[in-house]
DNA sequence: CCGTCAATTGACACAGTGTCAAGTTACGCA
DNA sequence: TGCGTAACTTGACACTGTGTCAATTGACGG
């Protein structure tokens, strides 16, 4: 049944998140999953009809579980702009350690693989409008640091809270995520608010 | 002979730097590469022995055609670490372009590839002792900005200057060369020199 | 008890890497 | 002039991982 199924796809994709996170993206075979998952390979195909399809799918599954939406809320609510940021940086960079394995994934294989940047631009153009309205917040309250464009300002602050910028302030230089909140926050604030 | 030879090999390297550059490191096969060298797929092997050990070579062989070390001379002469800061930019900045496709190529196997690894961390330690460098002359001078360790103020220095953030910034926000120089000098000099 | 759907099993095609062995070409040197 | 050697070619093959296909099993509901 539906359920039987949903079940079955439901196993996929934790076996898939957790390998990805486990090993960081790498060298997940279809085959790994399937074992994983307690499934034959085949099976895993009878569900996705390739690597990528299950990678934007377990994209699209660890979002919901992880409620980025629901996180996100408690930005919308801030009463300033600078209160935003600050709420901002609280929340997705606690998002990512969790999200890190898939999303390194997705990454790496974004470059041939259509779905996999259809799920990842999904994923940033959230993120952008995210920074977006920030900095028009910023913006209309009059304190937006000179200089800066609403674009411009819009897409440094989008890149300086990268997936990328963070796995390597973190990954490789090796700093705490309490760290790279905090050093994270300074910078944003001293380029950005006047 | 060895004439000979290195006139093959270095066919070999300007046939995987322009293939790489061409298709910013993505999808060249060695038979691409032997069939832009002229060659057989064979004779790519009698000189590297791994496709991984051929990327590792075409990245020394750019760098020292594009000669960043006599580029960097102009950064070390600087009379202060605002200068050095801002002709490391300029140098860095112009640089990266060219290196584009192989150091994306690089950046994308180094997860699996122990070689790929080793080359792009040569050239990323290089890359941050520039960094460093710069931090302590600012620091020297008294003009490292507040808050900053001699570490964290050369580690997110690094990252700010990474290729990443270059690549974020150029290809994904569509900015050109010139805005990235000029925007990341504004940032880093906000950010670092008080 | 039959039909259906999920899953299994095992085989296969395909692409790309790397290996191997035998044959060819070119060039320096006796 | 011809020999030997090193570079290169040719064609075959093993291996890994993805995706496909067909035949089969097993469970569950009508």
């Amino acid at each position: 049944m539906s359920s039987n199924a949903l079940n079955t796809r439901t196993k996929i994709l934790n076996a898939t998140w957790k390998l990805m996170e486990e090993r960081r993206g790498v060298g997940v075979r279809m085959s790994d999953i399937a074992k994983a998952a307690g499934i034959s390979r085949q099976a895993v195909y009878l569900h996705f009809s390739t690597r990528v399809d299950l990678l934007g799918a377990t994209t699209k599954y660890v979002d919901e579980i992880n409620g980025l939406d629901e996180r996100l809320k408690v930005v919308t609510q801030a009463k300033s702009g600078f209160d935003a940021l600050m709420a901002y940086v609280d929340v997705w960079g606690n998002y990512l350690p969790e999200i890190h394995g898939i999303a390194g994934a997705l990454l790496a294989v974004r470059e041939t693989d259509e779905a996999a940047k259809a799920a990842w631009d999904d994923c940033m153009s959230c993120h952008q409008s995210g920074c977006h309205d920030i900095v028009k917040a910023l913006q209309s309250e009059g304190r937006l640091a000179a200089n800066w464009t609403d674009s411009s300002a819009t897409e440094m602050m989008w890149v300086l809270l990268s997936f990328q910028t963070w796995e390597q302030l973190t990954v490789e230089c090796g700093w705490s995520n309490a760290q790279y909140i905090t050093w994270m926050k300074s910078i944003l604030v001293q380029t950005f608010v006047s």
